[in-house]
DNA sequence: ATAGGAATGTTGATTTTTGTTGAATTGGCA
DNA sequence: TGCCAATTCAACAAAAATCAACATTCCTAT
């Protein structure tokens, strides 16, 4: 019935919610066919519609981890974007926990016959419905605020898996002191991670090379010369000899 | 028949979608041939058709799991209305998967203090973001096209949790036969789960009452006397017999 | 070499999709 | 409330794609 069905309702579901002007512009037609085609689809229940725009169903906006999401979401579309330039089909990827990782997640649905393994339920559970692709979920308990599990079972699945890509996330980059977060346990996994992996792909958007209120003090593992330094603009000046041995990359 | 059949599905596979326009110029030979090359492959299921272009059947664009859910939604909407009456704060449910516990666990985000363990990957990250809850996801390795796990490790999960409740649910109602579903493995999670639960929820729409294209064979286990069946209208007459000792509910 | 059959290209009529126009509806605001 | 701007809808015209029929080419067995 219509050909532009798929890349409607991922640019819904990824955005959460974006206007029929916007739309049109985004797959160059009129607003009378972006009405047209969604309006089968608002009736099967896959978008919502309401004046003037479309909104996902897929519940993105109303998850409490996704609310974070909504934080710099252009940011993190953007560098979800360039993320999934480097990742290619059949590719075998880690992905650690947090909302940039969600997008990502969201992004790499485009690719297929990914391996993947990731200790962030919501990641596991996007990719998972992927014809094709082969997931595992590390660990058993959940934490309750991002639902991700950082328990015995998550290391010994991780420390299994030998995978090209390991996806990294940070909440705030300090130019002395790298890349920091909150959690000893965020950064065991990374380092689990990081250890079986090829290439790490550190995903920071703009905003976490600003001063934060609630400042994180456990340093992530260094990467290795080589490994990607993905962000949605250029980071500031002063950051550049941090970043000396990683390729960075930003739209 | 088919000098161009591989090299039209790999063309097609590999870009996910590709115009017939397109097909011509890369294979050198007319659109009206790709057309006819393109039928059987269409009829056999191994390609898309939409107007214009040809679209993998493989596409990340129709995931089988999101779309059944979008089937009878209204009926499975109701359920899940039904079941969440059921469960009251600080109870503690095993959670089967498919698309009808989906819909239960997007209801169960009203209730609060839930402990959950669930074998889907899709009800896990659902639950688990609400503060508050905990929620243990069953098994590692995901099967593709439902993100639910049937491994070793689900069982022991599962096996190592006293719950109060379990959610089941199935593809089909026999009159004689009972409860049936398509794969074993279905039917031992289902088991194991029957094992270590107080009383069990059987959730089936209506439409599972009927007689269907694709007939599974498999028989859950049977139930106590005192478990509730949940569906969203009034059963036949001629089931009356079969669910003789279990609590129906219905809107 | 050549006749028969299959595959491919070409043409024109038909169908589907898309863009445009103008009227009707909706939402926000004074 | 009544007005204005934005959005939606219906109808028509233009463009693109499809189909069926016929012409042409290519291959193979005789």
């Amino acid at each position: 019935m219509s050909k532009y069905e798929t890349m409607l309702l991922q640019t819904v579901d990824m955005r959460g919610t974006v206007s029929v002007q916007e739309l049109s512009r985004i797959l160059g037609v009129s607003d009378q066919t972006i009405r047209r085609v969604s309006r089968p689809l608002v009736d099967r229940g896959a978008l919502q519609k309401v004046h003037g725009a479309l909104v996902s169903t897929k519940s993105a906006a109303d998850l409490p981890y996704l609310a974070r999401m909504n934080l710099n979401r252009d940011a993190k579309v953007a560098i979800a974007g360039e993320v999934v330039k480097i990742i290619q089909d059949g590719d075998s990827i880690a992905i650690d926990t947090g909302s940039t990782s969600g997008f990502v997640a969201q992004a790499l649905r485009n690719r297929r016959e990914l391996t993947v393994v990731t200790n962030s339920a919501y990641v596991a559970s996007t990719l998972a419905m992927i014809p094709g692709n082969n997931v595992s979920m590390a660990g058993t308990q959940l934490r309750d605020h991002d639902g991700a599990s950082f328990d015995r079972s998550a290391f010994d699945v991780i420390e299994r898996m030998q995978v090209d890509y390991v996806l990294l996330s940070a909440s705030l980059v300090d130019a002395r002191k790298g890349f920091l977060v909150h959690e000893q346990c965020e950064v065991d996994i990374a380092s689990a991670m990081l250890a079986n992996a090829g290439r790490a792909i550190m995903a920071v958007d703009h905003s976490k090379f600003e001063p934060q209120l609630r400042k994180p003090a456990l340093r992530q593992p260094t990467l290795k010369p080589g490994d990607y330094l993905v962000t949605d603009r250029a980071p500031p000046a002063d950051f550049t000899g941090l970043f000396a041995d990683l390729e960075i990359r930003f739209p």
